[in-house]
DNA sequence: GATAGATTTAACCAAAAGGTTAAACCAATC
DNA sequence: GATTGGTTTAACCTTTTGGTTAAATCTATC
């Protein structure tokens, strides 16, 4: 630990994301979190005013961080080809480094899902570029064209985030099914993307 | 309720179901399953010991009804064009049918990894048919004879599972991207099918 | 209708949880 | 070196939790 670089209150977050992406909202213990930041239990609440509050602090800064990701590279897409290579990979990279984060917005969105879809919309709100249309619009027009066979963008939204997005998690059962170690390295990460861009491009363009 | 119909043991079960689903193995709590199933909180000890087991025999239960399903499927299937049709059906078809067991089956993954995959390691050495062995040499066999274009049993897993098993979790999210209420009526089920049936051979299938 | 065994209950308990508090500490400013 | 304001601590408090217990009730068998 970097106990005199960073700051408490940094100390606490990372200390907090560990707990909460190993035990979730409802597991994870203040006390724990305190120990593993080398902190009295106090500063928590003196910092963050609650266990709540600081639960959502992350998750609103790992959402706006994802969401940042998603919009440079979505903003740079044209066409299907580069959409359907850019959102796998932007979304495999940043979960494969931030796991825990990953782990943290799935127990969210499992106990709370109002909770994280609310966090989405107000940050379309609020953003200047609009996905929701341009989504909704990159889809009609392209299908129109003859370009993809998948006309509905929930569906097109459905086949490409899981694959990229829940692979960390569900790797374990993977390994069960299998009887094989799997460690997720970075040959690992390139072939999931590879595989992924293959599946989606193959399996949704014409 | 049935409460005339059913035992109250299997009153406590729906109630956890829904508790644990809804809050996850931490944030249940027993006064609030024996409220759902209206009976005393003390019954709940008396039947199930405590807290943790009746957590247990949920989750096994789970996992050999989901393991029975696949299996009744992957023994009658011996062409990748069957396999990459019945594999999403039939996980689609049983989560869409229990939401609920899919909520506390990914709960469990993130929470408790090794849990899960040591249920499926235990259930797979007490099978007769061998799913890690037909499953690694189907998908080598195939790869080798030109049918599949993907060689790694793990990603091709991977393609399969996450789109079919993830999408009621993702949901929220989607409709939070798209700024659309989306039903899980029996069209979306009948669309999803399609939707993933069409990506993965599409996309795997040369 | 007495006995026996399973089922159900209200009342209780110890431990642990999140959160508070008041005092101490520390660094900078005057 | 006294004052100020942010930071840190140990000790404490309240509520809630999973779990227990001993007595009561029901059910069936003889």
């Amino acid at each position: 630990m970097n106990k005199k670089q960073d700051s408490a209150q940094q100390r606490i977050l990372k200390s907090a994301v560990k707990e909460f992406a190993k035990h979730g909202f409802w597991g994870a213990r203040s006390s724990r979190i305190a120990k593993g930041a080398g902190i009295n239990k106090a500063m928590i609440f003196y910092y963050f005013s609650s266990k709540e509050n600081l639960y959502r602090v992350i998750i609103e800064d790992t959402m706006k961080a994802v969401l940042e990701d998603v919009r440079k590279f979505i903003m740079k897409t044209d066409s299907p080809d580069k959409l359907f290579e850019a959102l796998p990979e932007v979304y495999i990279r940043f979960f494969s480094k931030n796991q825990l984060l990953a782990k943290i917005m799935i127990h969210d969105l499992v106990q709370n899902p109002d909770h994280i879809s609310a966090i989405i919309a107000k940050m379309f709100k609020q953003a200047s570029f609009k996905p929701q249309i341009i989504f909704k619009e990159m889809v009609r027009d392209w299908y129109e064209k003859g370009i993809i066979s998948e006309s509905d963008p929930v569906h097109v939204i459905l086949n490409i985030m899981p694959p990229s997005l829940f692979c960390f998690i569900g790797l374990p059962m993977v390994e069960a099914v299998l009887d094989r170690k799997i460690d997720i390295n970075d040959k690992f990460i390139e072939d999931r993307i590879k595989s992924v861009v293959n599946l989606i491009k193959r399996g949704m363009l014409k």
